[in-house]
DNA sequence: CCATTGAGTAAACAACTGTTTGCTGAAATC
DNA sequence: GATTTCAGCAAACAGTTGTTTACTCAATGG
């Protein structure tokens, strides 16, 4: 798997070898069938170990409580510090959202939907939001994680100056999203 | 191309043989050559076809003017029409915007910062604009451009019952945009 | 009307592809 | 201490890959 993630820093999933993907990890090419049924077998296998890490920064994103400005900064920076110590886990996510190979796409669609719901459930806990309709709660926590998950992809190939934007960008439209809930009558 | 863009529908373009593609289209693997030096070549003629039509639609989003509740419905129909007429344009967008291949990815994040300067061009003309700073507004078009390009990524892959809900979630987030856009104070 | 160009072809090249088979040796289990 | 499982190997298989070469033939243009 690592040797697989090493790979996809140039390509697709969809373009991966498995010959390839065995020579990279020192081995022979009849060795991948003991751990894998198949290329997609491995995608997989490579989704759930890249959502997991991402797992845990979802809660730290959101664990911390005080002013809403702090929320945001808290949370920007534990994004960006996950994308630099993840960065290939990051790109095979984003890459792979929209990417070629039918079960993959799957396995991230499920695994960020999970996301959502845990997000929108503690959404749902803020004074914030009392007595939103749920179907507006879904509709925030939808367009945090999406933001989330888009600003990880750019972040993931920006260097440092361009990092610097990505983030202070990030900020700004959390703070526009958060004053959009401020103000929203729900109905 | 269409060959291409037919065979693209099932995998990613660094999956993409230039055999496979010649094979498609009906002819012999040597006539590739008389139209692409590479793979990547062809790629970034695809980007540009696909993101042709794409400036039309951005233009039709914007052009209506009035309340901005209907200004939001129209923008959301353009966005579902255009995907349901170019689907295959919408989707190797969507697929190599983070994908594998560099030239297309380069591509298609130079014509996606057109989108966004042009956007942010009209965002300034309007009078809820009045009084903002530049950062302000290319950050407001940043993120309508993302959540453009993301919901027409979505409803790429939607059939009519998802199509429904991706677009009515659509309107919700940007009515939510555009009341923090009213509440928001430039400095 | 003749020359040039554009767009196509077939054939050949070595290199690489996914998968199966039968084999080895170490580790774990009973 | 014997046996079963685990994780690896080399070799072979027919197909497929990108690229080059020398060729045809219709359309275009002066």
């Amino acid at each position: 798997m690592d040797a697989a993630l090493r790979l996809l820093e140039h390509q697709s999933f969809s373009g991966l070898g498995m010959r390839e993907v065995t020579r990279e990890a020192g081995m022979s090419p009849a060795g991948f069938y003991r751990h894998f049924r198949d290329l997609a077998d491995l995608g997989v296998a490579l989704v759930e170990e890249a959502l997991a890490s991402l797992h845990e920064m979802v809660r730290a994103a959101f664990a911390e409580q005080g002013e809403p400005e702090e929320l945001i900064d808290h949370a920007v920076k534990v994004i960006a510090d996950h994308v630099r110590e993840h960065r290939a886990h990051v790109r095979f996510v984003a890459r792979e959202r929209f990417g070629g190979v039918a079960p993959v796409r799957e396995a991230i669609a499920a695994e960020l939907e999970r996301f959502t719901e845990e997000v929108a459930q503690a959404l749902a806990e803020q004074p914030a939001s009392a007595g939103w309709g749920r179907a507006d709660v879904r509709m925030v926590a939808e367009l945090y994680v999406d933001h989330m998950v888009l600003t990880a992809a750019a972040l993931q190939q920006a260097d440092a100056e361009t990092e610097r934007q990505i983030t202070a960008t990030a900020r700004r439209q959390l703070r526009l999203i958060s004053l959009g809930r401020r103000h929203w009558v729900s109905g």
